[in-house]
This record gives structure tokens, sequence and C-alpha cells, in this order.
DNA sequence: GCAGAGGGCGCC
DNA sequence: AAAAGGCGCCCTCTGC
């Protein structure tokens, strides 16, 4: 049955069966808590109206989220003409907020002014109407994408409520070991500031401020070493010894300023990193993250991510996502072949079709990420001939876009429009007038957004495929229990990989929920089209154990 | 003093 | 301009 909430001031309107009801803010999580599991909650928004309900150790299952399911709609309905339009009401195309600030006892902002009840049950008509109709044409693909895209908005809050268990000790160690000790008035700890000293002598250059690029180029060059920019690539080609201080520096400076002691006091609390997870916030589908760097997680400080006494760590990451998902969408019986065993590049190798496992790789990532230069364009048309379907499917994605059309994902997510100055662009150059210029600009603004439409439809259904994985795990995870009573939790989730934090007597069944989880996933979006996706799941104490 | 751009680099 | 898709974050620099 669908419950209908919109958060007011001090109270909250809800319908349930049709009938309105009005309950005191504070008494919803005991409300919600007595439901029936299987009731579908409906409202606006699962950042806004969800960390409340969990605060107060209320979970829920399942529930619309209104704003998401309307971002996808209504690019769907601009690019493909769905056969019932949505209100054009700003309060569903607003991009999602930051999450409210825990104010204490109260469970919504007193400031919040978010949709009424009328507004929310009006929209939610309309999706369900709009879905109904596609839902005859497209065999349901788009419904299962928007209930995949709502369970991971609940997701989303959960990972944020539960955070990742963090060892702040063992960070704190690190940090002293790599960087020196801090400096009490702010200024770079010891072995950094001992670097400076290294990197100014070879420059020979008394108050430079490694930090400033444009500094740094200047002092290089007047070192004599012809460099267009302070890139670490570029850096690695030269012979001087200002190189080896500088590189390390760098390396330094980045771990002190992304995952310093700043970093720590601002995102790790209790034991717990904490992110602010936002689900469909990139335009493939893929999440984002707020605050914390929580998606760029450096494998440097992955020692600190560690299990609590008594508990461990299941990891697991799905191997080669994109091309799998390539073969999949495609139907290409010959790549799917190659999908079979736990190294999809070694596959191709064995298969015959590329000569090394290390020039398969390089070869599928420009397939799917449109380069055509030197070696990787060299490879291309090896695997143009061994797997034509797949390569039709990046191939017609990148033409459309080319051509200023828009592509969908597998479930049907569609990508942006070009701006209107990319149109403008490629109209000019049409004309008999247009310079050498304006064709050139025009013709490399086409092959860049063949790229990103090339890009769009793989990413995108592996975000599916990734989105179906993680809800069937949610589900599993309910079911496994420890002798103590404690659950496991989900702590983590980085595009293609998931972590799980687990009683120790559980890490077999999480391991077998989570490869369970994957088998479903790939069932549910491609049906019998066997195509294996293959997982690597550890059981281990800390992250940097896992792969 | 602040906002935004750009350099640079971390992740997938 | 590292030739190749998607991001976020920190730092510096610039312009108002």
């Amino acid at each position: 049955m669908d419950v209908v909430v919109a958060p007011g001031t001090d109270h909250v309107n809800l319908l349930r069966d049709d009938e309105p009801m009005t309950l005191p803010t504070a008494e919803l999580p005991g409300w919600v808590a007595d439901q029936p599991a299987d009731t579908r909650w409906v409202w606006a928004d699962s950042s806004q109206s969800y960390p409340a309900l969990l605060r107060a150790g209320v979970r829920v299952d399942r529930a619309v989220d209104l704003r998401l399911v309307h971002q996808i709609l209504r690019r769907a309905h601009g690019a493909a003409g769905l056969p019932i339009a949505l209100a054009e009401s700003s309060a569903w195309d607003a991009p999602a907020e930051a999450p409210l600030a825990d104010t204490g006892p109260t469970l919504f902002d007193s400031a919040v002014t978010g949709p009424g009840i009328a507004e929310v049950l009006a929209e939610h008509r309309a999706q369900q109407d709009t879905l109904a109709a596609v839902t005859r044409a497209d065999g349901g693909r788009l419904r299962l994408l928007c209930h995949a895209e709502s369970i991971g908005g609940l997701i989303a809050q959960e990972l944020n409520q539960v955070g990742v268990p963090f060892d702040v000790e063992h960070h704190d160690r690190q940090l002293r070991t790599l960087l020196g000790e801090p400096d009490p008035w702010g200024g770079r700890p010891v072995l950094m500031e001992r670097l400076v000293g290294r990197i100014r002598a070879a420059l020979d250059a008394r108050d430079l401020n490694p930090d400033s690029a444009v500094e740094l180029l200047k002092a290089l060059r007047r070192a004599g070493l012809q460099v267009s920019s302070t890139r670490q690539w570029e850096l690695e080609q030269l012979d001087h010894p200002v190189v080896e201080p500088l590189l390390a520096y760098k390396k330094l400076a980045r771990l002190h300023s992304a995952n310093g002691w700043a970093w720590l006091a601002s995102w790790v609390r209790e034991g717990r990193f904490r992110s602010d997870w936002v689900a469909g916030g990139v335009v493939t589908g893929r999440w984002a993250s707020r605050g914390g760097g929580a998606l760029q997680l450096p494998r440097q400080i992955r020692g600190a991510v560690r299990a609590e006494p008594g508990w461990t760590l299941v990891v697991a990451d799905a191997a080669q996502l994109e091309p799998r998902v390539l073969a999949a969408m495609a139907a290409d019986e010959q790549m799917a072949a190659a999908c079979q065993g736990a190294d999809l590049y070694q596959g191709l190798v064995d298969q015959g079709v590329i000569d090394t496992r290390e020039h398969a790789k390089i070869a599928v990532l420009a397939a799917m990420y449109g380069s055509t230069s030197g070696e990787a364009g060299a490879l291309l048309p090896r695997l143009a001939r061994a797997y034509p379907k797949a390569m039709g499917v990046v191939e017609g994605a990148a033409r459309a876009g080319e051509r200023g059309e828009q592509v969908t994902t597998w479930l049907g997510r569609t990508s942006p429009a070009p701006h209107d100055g990319w149109q403008e662009a490629q109209a000019g150059a049409q004309q008999p007038d247009a310079g050498v210029e304006a064709e050139r600009w025009a013709r490399r603004a086409s092959r860049d957004w063949g790229r990103f439409t090339r890009n769009f439809v793989v990413q995108g259904t592996a975000a599916e495929w990734a989105l179906c994985w993680l809800g069937h795990l949610r589900r599993a995870l309910t079911s496994i229990r420890s002798a103590d009573g404690t659950r496991p939790e989900l702590v983590y989730f980085l595009h293609d990989e998931v972590m799980v934090h687990a009683p120790v007597d559980c890490a077999e069944a999480v391991a077998d929920a989570v490869r369970e989880a994957a088998h479903r996933a790939g069932a549910l979006l491609f049906g019998c089209f066997g195509v294996e996706f293959a997982l690597n799941v550890a059981v281990v104490d800390s992250y940097d154990q896992a792969k």
C-alpha cells in the first residue's frame, strides 16, 4: 500500500488509502515503524525525509523518490516524447539539496518548505500514469530503472548514516610516518618542509612555494628545464636533481590536503568516515558524493578502513564491468564468450583477438572511451572484426552524439542534449561562408560529444547493473544475522564495488549474498542472454587487503 | 573578501 | 593539449 508523505513545519501530512492524516513531526518515526513492512512510501526526496527516520532507528523497505524519478522521466520525455507530460514544476527539477542538519528532537527542520501533500500526490500520479503507458512500449525497463533509482536514494541515506569503519589512530600514525610531525602553527609537517628545502636548493630558488604552479613553472624554466606544465607525467621525463624531491613533495602535499588531519577532523567521527552520498548525482546515473571525497578514497589510506573487533569487511568488485555490460547490451555472443573467465582481457587473448593482455585492455578502453590515436587506434580494427555487434553499439552511440542526438542506456536513462552553443557551432559550420576555423571547431565539438554519448550508454548501463546489484544485496542482507543477533551493514559503494561490514560469523553468508545479488542483477537486466559478471570477493580486516 | 577559473590529481 | 569517458576536492590566482 502507498503512503504519501509531505513534511510541514512542525507536523507531517500523510495520505494512507487516500485518507488524509496529520501527525506531529516527532511522532512520525514511531508511526512509520508500526506500518506493514511492505508499505511503499511516497515522498518528494529521500535525502530530505529519510535521515530523520534513520536517526530514530527506523528503516523502510521501499520508498518512491519523486525527485529522482522526475529527473529520469523528464529527460526521457524530452528526448523520446513520453505519452504523458509531467508537471513543469521547478519543485521537482531542482537539484538535490544538502541534507538538513540534525536539529535535535525535531524531525524536520522548521525551515523546510517542500511540496505540499497535494503536489506530492499529483506528481506521484503523473509519474505512475507515465510509467504505465511507457511499460506497454518498453516492457517495463523504465519502470525498473525508476524503481532501482528510488531504492538507491534510500541506500544513499543509509550509507550516510552508517559510515565506513575507520581507524583514526592507524591513519594518524600513517600521516606522521609519511608527512612527519604536524606543525603546531599550521605550517607544513616536518618531512614536507624538508622536501621543500631540497626543492628550493635544487632550483636555486630561495622562497619558492611549490604549491604554486605558476612559481614552480618559472623556477623550472629558470633552471633550464623545458616544461609546459608541472604535471607529474611531464616531470617524470626530466633528468634533474629536483625531480625526485618534487615528485615526492607533490605526493605528500596531495595526501596532506586531501586526507590529512583537517580531513580527519571534518569527516571522521566516532570511528566512522561519513560522506554525503548523492544517488543519481552524475548524468550517467552514477552516484556522486558531497564532501570528504568518498569516491576518491586513495589506495594509500585504505589501510585505515578497518573492521571493528569481531567484525570483518566483505569487499567485492565487478571485474571489467563496463565491457561485460557492453557485451550483454549488444547481445554479442563472441564477446560474451570472452567474458566466461574471471579476466575478460585474458579472454580476448585466449580467443586470439589481441596478442597480449595489456593490448587487450588498451583496445577495450579505447572502444568505450573513443580514443583513436596511437596504439589504441591501431588495435581497434581487431575488436571491430571480432565483436561487430558490441562495436556497433558504441559506434552507433558515438555517431548519434556527433549528430547532436540523445542516446539512452539499456533501461532508458537518456543523455542530455548538447548545449545551444554546440548546435549553433554545427549550424554555423554548415554555412557556405563558414571559415576553416569554425569548421574545425565544430568538427572537434562534434567528436567530443560523440565520445561522451559513446561512453554514456556503457557507463550508464553499468551504473544500472550496479544499482540492481546493490538493491538485491540490500534486501539479502536483511535476512542475515549473527549468532549474537547483530547484522551485517552495507557501508560503501563505489561504482562497481561494494563493502559490507559484517560480524565474522556472517562473512561467508554475506559473500554468498554478494555473488547471488550480482547474478540476479545480470538476469534482471539482460534476461537469459548469458554474460558472466565476474566478481572479486575478499574477506579482509582492512580495505587495503582487498584486490 | 569572495567567487569562479584553472592546475593538478585522486577514484572508477 | 596526454592523445580517452565520468566525477570531487584542494590549492592558487585573478578579477570584481
